[in-house]
RNA sequence: GGGAGCAUAGCUCAGCUGGUUCAGAGCAUCUGCCUUACAAGCAGAGGGUCCGCGGUUCGAACCCGUGUGCUCCCA
């Protein structure tokens, strides 16, 4: 086999996919072993690959991989939700560029284009999740729209609204009005904006000498066609006089009431509100208590209605500025303020929302809320990071009822139909609606009727919140449903914290109504992917790399590296290309240490015929154990990035830097038929741990280290963690590379070439712990001769390595003052820290207070310091 | 307005129950090396008022208070 200079991922990447996929190492069934089972948070159908589907799903990949390792059945289930906001429009704007109206179709018709555009579109993301290489059981894949699923969420409905949970009722809701429809509190985001606060006068019915009109104050101009009254603080002298009066809506001319309430804050504006019922819900709740006229003077696209009066047709924001223009033209406007004030945007559509009254569905919550809080106070579900308990219990605490109607046709159309004077019945379809007409409405049934079915749909979230359960077919299997029963509950779910209450909260609510289980153990929420410069990635400020095209250029493997390098456990992460490049070089390195395996494979072997020939391989023994024990650690606490450090560390540094160099051979010399057969075995370990991160290159090197049997595959292998940790190993390993690194240093400092030959002397007390790495030492340091003493060596460099005291001599001249320099300094440092070890011990209250163990430890530092002092002292005198 | 979090090397971040495994890692920087796996590399090094101030304590990056700056969530 002859191997690239470097490592190409490109060829191998959809060669092994593919094999894994043919292999149906993916799918899963039941059996004997314990299910470890993720449901993936399904993507928009209108989606495309971005920085945050890269997160989740690499961190998703890597849960369920690693947990394939330790003996899990692992099973992962792919699907899409069908967005209805979002995907209708853009059904309706590849409508509009083919020149067709929406709303010139049929019901079915629009539908129709709608599932031509999902089946073309819809299915992008999960191709683009096949090239990041995650573990998905494709046979299951799942649509909220599937069949199955529709009827789910039709029963859903239907039950709850048998429970009396769902009602019918107008109230103040937030209207989108681009996509002309009503969304939850959810969907809307607040943001500050810049506006201007409007002063007006309104001229008073009957004028007084020092007083002609009142003086509020708006952002919202446009409203005042819609004011019903104006209102004051009981208790505010300014307008005590006008309470029970009347004044005029300039331009319009409307008589509308001065009433009080003591809600109004007497120190904003002016200290008078206008009363605009239908455009502003604490107005609207005056407006109730006041029995005040409600004027909407809105169309249900943001331009003013008949109602209005003025400006019919045009739109909100346009007519904002032109009423303030006539206002002040016809001497109305007191003056103009800058504001700055808090704007609803629709998280879809990004429009500003209009407040509006409207006939809408509604799902009550506090019965839904409360098993579903308590899961999660008493861990039941362990929330990491775990301060978004607070987050949950809050909105949890003070949850209002949930608008699920949406003004669309895309989705579960609401199962209610109408008679023609509004009554309503439910049923799951026409047949059901009509038996149950003519039960409740049986004088009316008893002449002919027409029902008409409710033209909206539901939330995305009411078919959505139902997913972890019907993935596994819930609702189709109500009897014995045996998958259902051993992969729910999901072992984790990994979401972003923005879905908390949107998506997290609604499911362990469906859950705990429909199965009295919770839908995960456990919940992981990764942070939010920003940009170098900290900002968010969003599509609209247009930050988010291509990633298809950075697997194109590092492969999917460097990818997924630069991704999870920089996620810290529940932080925010700054995701930067440079970590992708790292990524990349890392699969370089694995390829070229792959390289010299093959090289170290052809060798001559020999048996070793001393301890310390195999010494390497029984230290890396223990290094390979311990990395495993504290990633195992680190993945169970989702501290994934820690996780990659150690094993990059361990295979870059332990490996590839030290263990490899420790038993490498020269080129004309036999290897220890031990040490390479450990270093193949330690290779294939390293693979598997590293292969729930990237998990291409680590398929291709598995299959390179040797001929593999058909089937043997590194996906489906188990991860060993044999026998206990050795310390005194680890100790001797960790001493070795002491005494190495200093020596390189010497050489550093001493202008000492890598190959000029030097004579070492170690000291004579650690002959019995040193003797049995000296072959190794002999080797790595170009040492004619490794040898032991009591005494200080004369024209040698000392140096210090923990508490040993080494000399090292050299044909060449050594440096005296350098050598002078460097121990003066390490008697410094040593003396200082003795100072400091003695001011603790001298303190009585120290001696006192501390725990017997800190103490020991500090009279241990002081006879450690005093030794290195001791040995530094002598050195000094025998340079001097 | 209410709540949560963050501030440690040039950058990104670890740092558990207060004590030397406490001042760390990676990247970047500097120096020397074309050493036959790897220059996408090897070896070595430098680099910090642990945000400011005050307190608790024998002892504080860590606990408490306070100020400043930033981020997020909710209304």
């Amino acid at each position: 086999m002859t191997l690239s200079k470097n490592y190409i991922p490109q060829e191998v990447e959809n060669k092994w996919y593919q094999h894994w996929v043919n292999k149906g190492y993916f799918s899963s069934t039941p059996n004997e072993k314990p299910a470890y089972t993720i449901v993936i948070p399904p993507p928009n159908v209108t989606g495309i690959l971005h920085m945050g589907h890269a997160l989740n799903n690499s961190v998703q990949d890597v849960l369920l991989r690693y947990a394939k390792l330790k003996g899990y059945n692992t099973c992962w289930v792919p699907g899409t939700d069908h967005a209805s906001i979002a995907t209708e429009a853009k059904v309706v704007a590849m409508l509009r560029e083919k020149g067709i109206d929406k709303n010139a179709l049929s019901r079915e018709e629009f539908l129709g284009y709608a599932w031509e555009w999902k089946e073309k579109y819809g299915g992008i993301i999960l191709e683009q999740l096949k090239k990041l290489g995650c573990a998905l059981d494709w046979k299951r894949t799942a649509f909220t729209m599937d069949e199955d699923y529709y009827k789910a969420v039709i029963d859903v409905f239907m039950d709850l609204y048998k429970k009396g949970y769902i009602y019918r009722g107008v109230k103040m809701i937030n209207w989108d009005p681009k996509a002309k429809t009503a969304l939850s509190d959810e969907e809307v985001n607040h943001k500050e904006v810049n506006s201007q606060l409007v002063y007006i006068n309104y001229e008073l019915e009957e004028s007084t000498a020092d007083r002609k009109f009142v003086t509020i104050a708006t952002v919202r101009p446009e409203t005042i066609l819609g004011d019903t009254a104006i209102c004051v603080h009981p208790d505010d002298e300014r307008y005590k006089s006008l309470v029970g009066k009347y004044c005029l809506v300039p331009l319009i001319n409307r008589r509308i009431p001065i009433i009080t309430d003591d809600y109004i804050d007497m120190e904003f504006g002016t200290g008078c509100l206008k009363v605009t019922p239908a455009h502003d819900i604490n107005d609207y709740n005056l407006g109730l208590k006041h029995q005040l006229e409600v004027i909407d003077t809105l169309n249900e696209d943001g331009t003013m209605s008949d109602a209005a009066q003025l400006y019919i047709g045009e739109d909100r924001f346009d007519v904002r500025k032109k009423i303030v223009e006539e206002l002040k033209s016809k001497g109305h406007i007191d003056k103009i303020e800058e504001y700055k004030n808090q704007v609803g945007f629709s998280e879809r559509t990004d429009v500003v929302i209009e407040p509006r009254l409207s006939m809408q569905w509604w799902c009550k919550m506090e019965s839904l809320a409360k098993p579903a809080l308590d899961v999660v106070m008493n861990d039941e579900i362990k929330f990491y990071p775990p301060k978004f308990k607070n987050t949950y219990r809050h909105w949890m605490e003070n949850i209002k009822d949930w608008c699920i109607s949406r003004q669309l046709r895309w989705g579960h159309r609401i199962p209610a139909w109408y008679d023609a004077k509004g009554n309503f019945v439910v049923g799951r379809d026409e047949n059901e609606a009509i038996e149950n007409y003519t039960i409740q409405f049986t004088e009316l049934a008893s002449s002919p009727f027409v029902l008409r079915q409710d033209e909206d749909v539901l939330d995305t979230w009411f078919s959505s919140w139902l997913w972890p359960l019907e993935v596994f077919g819930w609702n189709k299997n109500k009897e014995n449903n045996a998958e259902l029963d051993y992969y729910y509950p999901t072992a984790t779910l990994v979401t972003a914290p923005e879905i908390i209450f949107f998506w997290v909260a609604r499911m362990i609510m469906a859950g705990m109504e429909y199965r009295n289980q919770i839908p995960f153990n456990q919940v992981y929420f990764t942070g939010i992917v920003r940009d170098k410069q900290g900002r968010k990635m969003s599509k609209s400020l247009g930050n988010s790399p291509d990633l298809l095209g950075m697997i194109d250029n590092f492969g999917a493997d460097a990818v997924r590296f630069g991704v999870l390098i920089a996620s810290p456990a529940g932080n925010d992460l700054l995701f930067d290309e440079s970590g992708c490049e790292q990524g990349k070089i890392f699969g370089n390195k694995l390829w070229n240490a792959l390289k010299l395996l093959h090289i170290l494979n052809e060798k001559e072997t020999v048996n070793h015929v001393d301890e310390s020939q195999t010494f390497a391989s029984r230290w890396f023994e223990q290094r390979l154990l311990e990395v495993k024990l504290e990633v195992d650690q680190d993945i169970k606490e989702f501290k994934l990035s820690e996780a990659l450090k150690k094993i990059y560390s361990l295979i870059w540094d332990d490996y590839c830097s030290w263990y490899l160099e420790w038993i490498k051979t020269a080129q004309d010399q036999p290897i220890v038929a031990y040490n390479i057969q450990q270093a193949n075995f330690f290779f294939e370990e390293l693979m598997k741990l590293l292969h729930p991160f990237m998990p291409f290159i680590t398929e291709e090197i598995f299959h390179q280290i040797k001929e593999r049997k058909e089937g043997d595959d590194l996906v489906i292998q188990e991860l060993r963690f044999d026998g206990e940790l050795n310390r005194v190993v680890l100790e001797h390993g960790d001493t070795l590379k002491s005494i190495i690194t200093a020596i390189r240093d010497v050489r550093v400092k001493q202008n000492l070439k890598p190959k000029d030959e030097i004579e070492l002397y170690l000291p004579e007390s650690y002959k019995s712990a040193l003797q049995a790495i000296d072959s190794i030492l002999q080797k790595q340091c170009f040492a004619k001769a490794v040898n032991y003493t009591v005494d200080a060596v004369p024209n040698a460099v000392s140096f210090v390595v923990d508490k040993l005291s080494c000399y090292l001599t050299s044909e060449k001249e050594i440096d005296q003052s350098q050598q002078l320099a460097q121990l003066q300094k390490d008697l410094d440092y040593y003396q200082g820290f003795l100072e400091s070890v003695n001011k603790k011990l001298n303190n009585e209250k120290f001696v006192q207070n501390a725990k017997p163990e800190i103490i020991e430890g500090e009279v241990k530092k002081k006879n450690d310091a005093l030794e290195k002092i001791r040995i530094i002292q002598e050195s000094l005198t025998l340079l001097s």
